[in-house]
DNA sequence: CGATTGTACCCTGCATGCAGCGTGCGCTCC
DNA sequence: GGAGCGCACGCTGCATGCAGGGTACAATCG
C-alpha cells in the first residue's frame, strides 16, 4: 500500500496484527510494551500508537489496570462477525444493485467471476491455485463494497474485517484440505453468479439475500472447522478463538 | 463513563470531539498539535493518540504531508451513514427477535416506550421536554443493539454512530423548530411500537424491516435542514457538512 | 505451616527534547 | 515587473527520561 516511507507505528500496527494472527502471542496474554518495542523494533511512542488502534479494531481489549491483552473470541462471538459481514456485504450488494450506472462499472466484477470459472472448473476434481483463488475471491468482495459507493458501509466493512476469521476468504486455506472442498467452491461461485446477475439487473433484494445467503457458507464452515483443534490452525488469527466446553480454565 | 480516573488521553478524545462538534474547529481545518494541545490541556503525546482514534472513527483525516485534517461530508455520505445505521439497527432487532428468551428481556425497551408514550402524547399539540425525548430515544436503541447480543453488531453500530449526524436522536432539536415536528415523532413512536411488537412475536424480518424504514425518517429530516443553513447548526456536528453546489470552492 | 504485610521491581502513562521535512516567504536574477 | 531559487521557520514524528502505581515475592508473625 504506502511501500516506501513506511511510517514506524504503521510498521508496529502490521507487525503486532502478524504477531497476533500468527499465532505467536497467545490469547489473552497482557502486552509489554517494552518487549514487544524490542521485538518489533520500534519505540515505545509509535507502538503505542499501533497498540491504541488495534484496541479500537478489536483485536486487543485495554485492561483495567492499564495496558492491553489479546482478546480470545467465542465460537458465537465469531458466528456474529461472519453474520455481520453478510449483512454488510448484503447491503453492499443492494446498493451496488440500485447504483450501477452501466456494464462498464461491472468490469472489474466480471472479470473476477470469470477468472473463478477457471479456477474452480466443475470438470476438475481439485482447485489447484488456493493462493490466487483467495487473491480473486477478495478481490471479488472488495469489488462489490467499492460498488456500493458507501464510505459509511466501506468503512464498516473494513472495521469488520479487522476479525481476521471474519474475512471472506478465511476458511478457504481450510478447505483446502476439507473433504467437501471443492463442492463448497462450486457453491460459492454459483453464488457469485447470481449475486453478478442480480446486480447487473437491478434487483437490489435479490442481490442482498445472495449475499447474506453466501457469507452463511462461512458460517457452516466455522463449525466443521472447530471441530478439530488443528483445522483452527489453519484459520487466519484462529488462535484467537476458543473451544468453549473442552477448555473451560479462567483466563486471566 | 469513566468519571474519576479520567486519563488524559481520554479527556484529549473527549475534548477534541466536542470542539469539533460545536463546529469551533472548521471542517477542512489542518490541525496543529501543539495549538490543541494547549487549548486542551493535555500534552502531545495523548493528544496524538486521540487523534488517531478520532481518524480511525472517521472524524479526521490524516493528510499526506503528515498530520490531520478535520474531515467534512457531503449529503450523499451523511445520507449512507444515516442508511448504514438503519441496516445495523434492522440486523440488531432481527437478531433481538431471534435472540429474546423471555419477556424480561424486553423490559428495558417496554419502559422506553411507555415514557415515550407519555412525551409524545398525541392530545398535547407540542412535545415539551426535547433533552429527555433524546435521552429515551438514545436509550431505545442502545437497548435495541444490546438485545442483538451481537458483540460484533455492537461495535459496528458504536463505529457508525461516531459520525454524530448519524446518531439516532441527530434530527430532535431540530425537529423542536420544524412544523411538521409533532407528526413526525409520532411517526416514530407508531415505528418504536411496531418494532417491538415485531421482536416479541420473535418475527425477525418484520422487525427488520421497521428498523429500516424508521432510519428512513431521518433521511427525510436530511433534505430538510439541508435547505436551510442555519438548520445546519441545530444539527450534531452540522458544521462538518459542506452544501455542494452552494459552495464550491476548493478545499486545502 | 499458613496468612498477612512490607518491599522492591517492573511497567504503564505522560512530558519533553530532537531531528527531518515540508512550506511559505523573501530575495535575487532575468 | 515577474518568476525562480534559497533560506529559515514551524511542524510532525519519534525517542527517551521520569513519576505514579500495581503486583509478585518474600519475610515475618500468628
Amino acid at each position: 500500500m504506502t511501500p516506501r516511507p513506511i511510517s514506524q507505528w504503521l510498521a508496529a500496527k502490521l507487525g503486532l496484527r502478524q504477531l497476533i494472527l500468527d499465532g505467536e502471542l497467545g490469547a489473552g496474554d497482557r502486552l509489554s510494551e517494552l518487549r514487544l518495542a524490542a521485538r518489533l523494533g520500534v519505540s515505545r511512542t509509535p507502538l503505542r500508537l499501533a497498540l491504541g488502534q488495534l484496541e479500537h479494531e478489536g483485536l486487543l481489549e485495554a485492561l483495567p489496570g492499564g495496558g492491553f491483552a489479546i482478546r480470545s473470541f467465542s465460537r458465537d462471538q465469531v458466528a456474529d462477525a461472519i453474520d455481520l459481514r453478510g449483512v454488510l456485504e448484503g447491503s453492499a450488494a443492494r446498493l451496488a444493485a440500485e447504483r450501477v450506472r452501466g456494464p462498464r462499472d461491472l468490469g472489474e466484477l466480471v472479470s473476477c467471476v470469470a477468472q473463478l470459472d477457471r479456477i474452480v472448473d466443475p470438470d476438475r476434481a481439485e482447485v489447484e491455485d488456493f493462493e490466487f483463488y483467495v487473491e480473486l475471491n477478495e478481490r471479488f468482495h472488495t469489488e462489490l463494497v467499492a460498488l456500493s459507493r458507501s464510505d459509511a458501509l466501506h468503512a464498516a466493512y473494513e472495521h469488520a474485517l479487522a476479525l481476521p476469521f471474519a474475512s471472506p476468504s478465511a476458511f478457504v486455506l481450510l478447505q483446502a484440505e476439507l473433504p467437501a472442498s471443492h463442492h463448497t467452491m462450486l457453491d460459492a461461485q454459483r453464488q457469485h453468479h447470481h449475486l453478478l446477475d442480480a446486480i447487473e439487473s437491478g434487483d437490489g433484494d435479490r442481490a442482498e439475500q445472495v449475499a447474506r445467503d453466501h457469507a452463511r457458507l462461512a458460517l457452516a464452515n466455522l463449525d466443521s472447522a472447530l471441530g478439530s483443534a488443528d483445522a483452527l490452525e489453519k484459520l487466519p488469527g484462529g488462535s484467537l478463538i476458543r473451544l468453549e466446553q473442552a477448555a473451560s480454565r479462567a483466563r486471566r
